[in-house]
RNA sequence: CGGGAUGUGGCGCAGUCCGGUAGCGCGCUUCGUUCGGGACGAAGAGGCCCCCGGUUCGAAUCCGGGCAUCCCGACCA
């Protein structure tokens, strides 16, 4: 491709909205202009990088048996209806009517379609196991697209579906997922960690998100370099600070002025935080049959801890939780800053797992002003879930070796999840198994994100001068950069390269020298071929790699199997990357 | 959905407080000079100042109402 007829253009100055690296950098350079909040357009460079990280895609899925499809994006929305997704969904799916005034769904991933295709497909054990998968537009209108191509509206994922007629069949294909995977993000140069994540409303039995670790990611994450556990906080588990062994004391209200806080109120009765009880608040929405229905929630964790409000919401399965009002609070007869379980009426009382091991703690006295001494779970309160409802956090001791662990952000770049028979079983997609009788399919579904990877790429891969990009994935292997007026060498190179099969980016254009310069370096491409009187005095021409300072001069004769065999470096490197990772629940 | 900010040629910004019909840098076009890390000179092109309404002789500027974008939080199948 010659520079001077490349589509897009480089900009010097960022847009003023970007604020992380990766949207400056692929703006600047030319790969994606902005549309609309979280819709982009992707400009020549990015198509070609993300037709390389696809085709990377296509050749993980097909090793572990994937045969590739393609699944509308526009969906009629009886399956949706069928499923539920329709009415538990909120504005997040884009909804529309047909010309007929038929309710249509854009997709926001494929599970209804994949189960419809299965009914219609799929009759009998001797079927299974099968795998399908798509790289295809989602659209899913997110409250709070930010940080360029982090996160998005419409965006491109390939999203894969596993089919099976048992669970150790299910397993193996999850499995396979869980090594493609690491293969993926390795290929396209990107470090991964896979953490055990909530499987939130997809239901199923088990997931993994596999998290780029960076500042500016959303997710927060618990790890432990010492066993190498791993976790999303929304679920991570530790083990709390047990507390001391005491007889059970008598019960005991005492006044406590001014202790709104756990702070307040362990200050002023000079004792630690744990020897408290702290009451959080929340209504949940709870889905009853079909109807939904808001549930107070008294939930108690210990003074030194925090309420984890997934933990929270999966312990009373509830749909969605929100704070609750303090005229809420009242009216189940409990005191905000106040409250305790002893004596509240209407609400479900969730209690920590850590309460009942712990005598004798400080709570609410439901007045204004006093609390309770010596509150013991069983003998003055019950609760109606024990659950292990608390947060951890940073130094927190690891569930498995009891060593601190620490807490990282991340990106999620892809997540696989066991989903078992929600979908088939609502759609009735059923096989025939060896004894004739009929059972739903088990399905799986795994997804990545394209768009959100390539983001992934430049925020791992540049320097103050832009980007550097793998050279498995990079929309050109070599920038040719031409500064001699004089020679056609840079002409002949280009052709020589291109005959060879080398990707080329030439920039041909009539420009100064640091423009040049500064613009390869900006789109990062991973060789740099520099064409000038100065070498070709040498009988020679510059190569150079953009992660490294040095060029080498290579005489013109040999110019291309020098590239090759740099391409073959950098390709064996990342391939270094690829190695089998032991799979972790 | 709460909180904050911003909207002025393709990009980055000034002008808004204090009203008088728009300016700078980059980029773009033409000519000339230059040519190894974002060159120089000359001449040009390009703007419904986010939209609608109001105040005023007169609005980018003041007032009201929208919309859009970004950031923080809530949310995230």
């Amino acid at each position: 491709m010659r520079m001077s007829k490349l589509f897009s253009q480089t900009l010097r100055d960022a847009p003023g909205d970007a604020e992380v690296v990766s949207h400056k950098l692929l703006v600047r350079a030319g790969f994606i202009r902005q549309l609309a909040a979280g819709i982009f357009s992707y400009l020549p460079l990015a198509r070609r990088t993300m037709t390389k990280i696809e085709n990377i895609m296509r050749e993980e899925m097909d090793a572990i048996g994937g045969q590739e499809v393609t699944m509308p994006v526009v969906h009629s929305a009886d399956i949706w209806k069928e499923t539920g997704r329709w009415y538990q969904i909120g504005s997040e799916m884009g909804r529309f009517f047909d010309k007929n005034g038929r309710d249509m769904v854009l997709a926001m991933t494929h599970e209804e379609v994949v189960a419809d295709l299965v009914r219609k497909e799929i009759q009998s054990y001797r079927q299974l196991p099968a795998m399908i998968y798509h790289i295809q537009t989602k659209w899913r209108d997110d409250p709070r697209p930010r940080a360029g191509l982090i996160r998005v509206r419409e965006f491109t994922m390939k999203d894969s579906y596993s089919l099976d007629a048992d669970w150790e069949g299910l397993d193996k294909q999850y499995r396979a997922h869980y090594q493609a995977y690491f293969n993926i993000f390795n290929r396209c140069g990107v470090p991964a960690v896979a953490v055990g994540s909530d499987v939130g409303m997809m239901g199923g039995s088990m997931a993994h998100e596999y998290m780029y670790l960076t500042p500016i990611g959303e997710d927060t994450l618990l790890l432990c370099d010492h066993c190498g556990y791993t976790a999303n906080r929304q679920i991570a588990e530790f083990q709390k600070p047990s507390a001391a062994a005491e007889d059970a004391l008598p019960l005991e209200k005492i006044a406590t002025p001014d202790t709104k806080t756990i702070e307040d109120l362990a200050n002023f009765l000079n004792i630690p935080t744990a020897k408290t009880a702290k009451a959080v608040f929340m209504v949940a929405t709870i889905t009853e049959g079909t109807e939904d229905v808001e549930k107070f929630v008294f939930a108690v964790v210990r003074g030194d801890m925090d309420v984890n409000e997934t933990k929270l919401a999966n312990a009373v399965k509830a749909k969605a939780l929100r704070p609750a009002h303090d005229e809420e609070i009242v009216a189940i007869g409990a005191e905000p800053g106040y409250g305790s379980p002893i004596g509240v009426k209407n609400a479900l009382i969730v209690v920590d797992d850590a309460i009942p091991e712990s005598p004798n703690l400080v709570a609410g006295a439901n007045e204004t002003g006093f609390h309770y001494l010596n509150v013991n779970y069983g003998r003055d309160y019950r609760a109606d879930v024990v659950a292990d409802i608390a947060v951890a956090g940073d130094g927190d001791a690891c569930p498995r070796c009891g060593k601190p662990m620490y807490t990282s952000r991340g990106v999620e770049i892809g997540n696989i999840f066991k989903l078992g028979t929600r979908y088939t079983d609502a759609l009735g997609a059923t096989f025939l198994d060896k004894d004739g009788k009929e059972k739903p399919v088990i399905m799986g579904s795994y997804g990545i994100g394209v768009g959100r990877l390539l983001a992934c790429v430049a925020e791992e891969h540049n320097d103050e001068h832009g980007l550097i990009l793998p050279i498995t994935i990079a929309p050109y292997q070599v920038h040719l950069v031409n500064l001699s007026k004089k020679s056609n060498a840079a002409e002949e190179i280009y052709a020589d390269l291109q005959a060879a099969g080398v990707e080329v980016l030439f920039d041909d254009r009539d420009g100064s020298p640091g423009v040049k310069f500064n613009d390869a370096d900006l789109i990062g491409l991973p060789l740099r071929i520099t064409v000038g009187d100065r070498a070709l005095k040498k009988g020679g021409v510059e190569l150079k790699r953009r992660d490294s300072r040095d060029s080498e001069i290579i005489p013109l004769t040999e110019i291309v199997s020098a590239v090759q065999a740099k391409i073959a470096e950098m390709t064996a490197e990342i391939m270094e990357t690829v190695v089998e990772v032991p799979f972790k629940e």
